[in-house]
DNA sequence: TTGGGACACTCAAGCGCTTTAGCGATCGCC
DNA sequence: GGCGATCGCTAAAGCGCTTGAGTGTCCCAA
């Protein structure tokens, strides 16, 4: 009969504290790098410590006090919904990056909509495992924020416009309304005069900020055939919409896709249709991916980084639990990236 | 000046037993479903908890032997492959259905590579943070079985060829090969005698699976216009190798993609080449997606349910951690969706 | 009537860490 | 040379929970 394979024991600061002939507080002391003992001490402590591979562990950590070195991170989509999305993936990596280097875990749940996430978070606090959070998806009437502040959980907002009502939140936003603009700027120097923006869902906080843009954008100049229609977001819809206003009696020249999803479904609809892109109708994804360059004609895209957004997000959430105060930062705004899907637009 | 917010504070059990009047002991007892109070204390218990919003400390538990009730999952990938995995949110979101009903967090961690995945699970496992670990992109020549062996940490390989010389890990898997066959049956019965796989990572299992029977089936039917070109599953080295086989004296009349992704940007490589698909050459997806369905002509693909395929593994781990033997699983064998990508061979 | 269980519950130790209080020894200072 | 301050360290309590070892009560069999 083989011996039972004996599991290799995790060190603690007790055989810390045998091995280099001091009590567990010096340890404590000197691997922290408090006070309290003499560098020599502090220098063989380390050295044990090193030696026998010791971490702390993060439960007694957490118990004590410390925090449990962990942040929260929650998406409240559908599973299904959950697809194609290059956004996600890229800022989660970016957030990563940033976590990673200060030793602090992701811990990461998917939800069916936002009352289980705000369950989510209450039990997340009341069970002691998050530091703070980061919120994705901020809705127009969100009651996350107030649940926040309320459990005084240290959280940042991604993608929310900046919000005065909770200022233990930060913030880390992308100017939706300036890139809308000039989105908008350079469809009508092109001469498109009716646009239509597909947009994603109507309670998505940022949907509304590029939906309010593109209605003032559209007053200011005296255009009429302008209008958003929202969706899910899925390839399914932006296909349909799609399909519908080409069909309209004084159909758009321009579409306006809120991700590169739709965007291509869209493309694909109106060549269906008979629609040439460009040169019957423009086409700009709110979402710049591969995807963009992987179909013909290439798809005009606004870009931006969202690695970089992440990171943003994650370092203003460990300012936070460094005890910094709230703040709004605005990332970069997305570009237009023009490739083949925009031109000039049909004389009438 | 306003009173500081007072931080609601967490109950505790000592604050349920006091309100129940019983000691702590009790409570536990209580609440953890062991023998040892009566009904009605133990009923008296749980209403006090729930009507304080109780939840356990996962901190205490875990330093009182009970687990962490987390699971971690890393993914050695580089940040910039990240980008559009449609398979990946799919099984995640499998995995977190059958993990959120057990009330078990996930940690998740993105590194550069195996060697960063291996600290990651020492650090992990040193810091009592996992009771156990998804594995993925299970490799040929791959370091972590031996290492979570070594650990002693419950662990599920997903996508993983059974493996005896590691009898503590669950492995469950989709049977490429039997994939690779029927695909290759139906091309072959479609005329096609020279086909070309453009393979993932040359260092993944199931690529070398796929390439091993691929290879097989062609020397049992006697084609010698066979081969298998490993890429790093990115859009840009799908068109690249695309154009480079279809620009060669012989080209292949099949081309059998390992990802949505590299098959979308073939199908454009091959467009612009001059070759029309299906008639001169058809093209088979590996991952069937949304994006399938998003270009004309529409994606012929494998398809199987990558939700699903987080759930079983999931469902594997939680075995696990409740002293359940390891095994190991098949998933269905993805089936193909034959859509308008494929077509006969066009005679030679 | 009494001894022995079974039952319902309490006590206290312990998980690994932090932190406050305390205790000798050394040091600076007038 | 005596005093308090400082230094380097230890002892012990506490974080919230589990758990094995009691303790007291009640009931039944002998």
């Amino acid at each position: 009969m083989p011996a039972k394979r004996s599991p290799a024991r995790r060190p603690t600061m007790k055989d810390i504290a045998r091995r280099a002939g001091v009590s567990e507080s010096a340890v404590s002391f000197a691997l922290n790098g408090r006070p309290g003992v003499s560098e020599v001490t502090r220098e063989r402590v380390r050295r044990v410590a090193e030696q026998l591979g010791w971490r702390p562990s993060t439960a007694a950590r957490a118990l004590s006090g410390e925090g449990a070195a962990t942040i929260g991170f929650v998406l409240a989509r559908p599973a299904h919904t959950l697809g194609v999305d290059s956004f996600l993936l890229q800022l989660i990596s970016g957030i990563q990056e940033v976590l990673a280097e200060r030793h602090l875990g992701l811990l990461f749940q998917v939800v069916e909509d936002i009352a289980d996430e705000c369950a989510v978070y209450r039990r997340w606090w009341a069970e002691h495992r998050v530091d703070g959070v980061l919120v994705v998806d901020p809705r127009t009437e969100d009651p996350r924020p107030a649940l926040l502040d309320e459990l005084d959980l240290p959280a940042v907002v991604i993608g929310g416009a900046p919000d005065e009502r909770h200022p233990h939140l930060s913030t880390v936003w992308a100017d939706d309304a300036g890139a809308m603009a000039s989105v908008v700027e350079r469809l009508y120097g092109l001469g498109h005069r009716r646009i239509t923006h597909i947009a994603g869902l109507a309670g998505l906080a940022h949907t509304q900020r590029r939906i309010r843009t593109l209605r003032a954008e559209a007053e200011r100049r005296g255009l009429t055939g302008v209008e958003s229609v929202t969706t899910d977001y899925s390839d399914a819809e932006g296909a349909a919409v799609t399909r519908r206003v080409l069909s309209s009696p004084a159909p758009p020249t321009a579409l306006i896709y809120d991700n590169d999803v739709m965007a291509l479904a869209g493309v694909a609809a109106a060549t269906e249709l008979g629609f040439s892109v460009p040169a019957d109708v423009s086409v700009v994804s709110w979402e710049d991916s591969a995807l963009c360059r992987m179909v013909k004609p290439w798809l005009s895209a606004l870009s931006r980084d969202s690695a970089e957004f992440g990171r943003t997000a994650a370092r203003e959430l460990t300012a936070l639990l460094d005890g910094g105060p709230a703040r709004t930062v605005r990332v970069p705004v997305p570009r237009l990236t023009e490739r083949e899907s925009t031109g000039p637009a049909r004389p009438a």
